[in-house]
DNA sequence: ATGGCGTAAGTATTACGA
């Protein structure tokens, strides 16, 4: 089962290129950010004649997350427990059900720039509340796994300049403290697990010729519970997508798991 | 330290992103 986690940057602008890769890619599960759409205007008709059924969790002009699945959703939830008061769409889960039944779980993580700031602070209660919902998820000792944008990068290694990321939101010691909290619970982040050293990005800033200047950074990850990673295959960042016309800042990054 | 670009809303200009 392949399954891919891809930040469109909005639906409206992805109309060609997230169809083109669908069809080239294949996945049978897609997790998507940032669609910028509320669900009534989220084009699904588009993605229901490939054999997708689609589940969104959207709001006006930003934010937004959608999981396209061949294979049956099931019990869906919207929003991550925590905070009643949160109205921004960032969370959605659902059980994929194929040979094994797994809870795949969709997540636009809060940038929190500028920081120090109220913005960086709902980014750390927000990171607090994923802690809780993915410690509640190893206790279930089922296949599931987190997968999205989780604007972290984990290590020095992730950036190819760390030093200017050194006290933004995404690079920031409380950042990648809070993000070691959750995988040190029991997760596997998928692509550390496969793939070792510096030089892997998936995303790339529109600004300054970053793509041509391969200054990138590695923020789109997969964590995956022990039952999950006992069935992971591979995992992969499609980086060509970058390139192509009309891109995402981001590209996908998917897992193959052997479910 | 900031903009550089891109997107959405909305139709001029601002908010937001990372």
């Amino acid at each position: 089962m392949k399954i891919a986690t891809y930040n469109i940057n909005g639906i409206k602008a992805r109309i060609e290129a997230l169809p083109d890769w669908l069809d080239e890619a294949q996945p049978d599960v897609a997790v998507l950010q940032e669609i910028k759409s509320v669900d009534e205007n989220f084009p699904r008709e588009l993605f229901e004649e490939r054999g997708y059924n689609v589940e969104t969790h959207g709001q006006k002009s930003f934010n937004g997350v959608a999981i396209l699945s061949k294979l049956p959703l099931e019990d869906v939830t919207r929003g991550l427990p925590g905070d009643d008061g949160d109205e921004q769409a960032r969370w959605i889960e659902a059980t994929v059900v194929g040979r094994h039944a797994l809870r795949i779980c969709g997540l636009y993580l809060p940038n929190g720039n500028p920081a120090p700031g109220p913005k960086f602070d709902y980014k750390l209660a927000w990171m607090e509340r994923l802690r809780a919902r993915a410690a509640a998820l190893l206790e279930a000792e089922e296949p599931a796994l987190m997968a999205g944008d989780y604007n972290v990068i984990p290590q020095d290694e992730d950036a190819a300049r760390p030093e200017a990321w050194r006290e933004d939101a995404l690079a920031r010691p409380e950042s990648r403290a809070a993000f070691r909290r959750i995988v040190n619970l029991g997760f596997t982040e998928a692509f550390r697990a496969r793939t070792r050293g510096p030089g892997h990005y998936s995303f790339w800033d529109y600004q300054a010729g970053a793509w041509n200047r391969n200054d990138g950074i590695r923020i789109d990850h997969f964590l995956l519970t022990p039952q999950a990673a006992d069935l992971l295959l591979d995992c992969r960042i499609d980086r060509d997508v970058r390139g192509r016309d009309k891109p995402s800042d981001h590209v996908p990054v998917w897992v193959e798991l052997d479910a």
